[in-house]
DNA sequence: ACCCCGATCGTA
DNA sequence: ACGATCGGGGTT
């Protein structure tokens, strides 16, 4: 069944440990356009990193609200997407209370082509344009619990060395 | 207007 | 291990 809004109103850590081994739904019937009608792509989350609040330094929105992590700061159940190296896209979910910038980043699908933040949104389709802001309790991309119950592993965030102490925080969840 | 850097990826 | 590549945030 679809995850409701009350999945996504709960603390970042939690949610990014949940999402492993839910499924990823993208359907490309929905407002978005330029896309085929009736397309539909789905598969299990292997891998996420929680992003969480303003003593997290390596969240997007620890410092300052701006027109690209504004979305960080709506309530849970939100797609954040924003581009990376000027190439990339990369899908988060936003999680929590409104006003607090916290999102989880999904790193890997169960897909071909999917084994990476960037990599997943190509072969999903999703970019800023199309999907920044959308509600994920919508029929346009959203997560469907399966009763899957993956074992999970929990390490250090990929990419973040700049962050100082938070860099060792384990948010990074991977199933193993 | 300019500078700097990045939640990545493909290649070597 | 390294470079591509450009959006965006901060500063001048």
């Amino acid at each position: 069944m679809k995850l409701k809004r009350n999945f996504y109103l709960r603390p970042t850590v939690k949610v990014a440990k949940d999402l492993i081994g839910k499924f990823l739904v993208r359907n490309c019937r929905g407002p978005s356009t330029g896309l085929r009608a009736g397309k539909i792509y789905q598969a299990m989350i292997t891998e996420t990193e929680a992003y969480h609040g303003f003593s997290d330094k390596a969240c997007h929105g620890h410092k300052s609200r701006t027109k690209r992590n504004e979305v960080m700061f709506l309530h849970g159940g939100f797609a954040y997407v924003y581009i990376i190296y000027g190439i990339y896209h990369c899908l988060n979910l936003t999680t929590g209370d409104k006003d607090v910038p916290s999102a989880v980043l999904i790193r890997g699908l169960d897909f071909p082509n999917a084994d990476g933040p960037g990599k997943l949104c190509k072969a999903f389709k999703i970019t800023k344009e199309n999907c920044n802001g959308l509600d994920v309790t919508g029929d346009t991309l959203y997560v469907e619990d399966r009763g899957i119950k993956p074992k999970i592993e929990a390490t250090k965030r990929i990419g973040i060395d700049y962050a100082e102490e938070c860099r060792d925080w384990l948010w990074r969840f991977k199933k193993i």
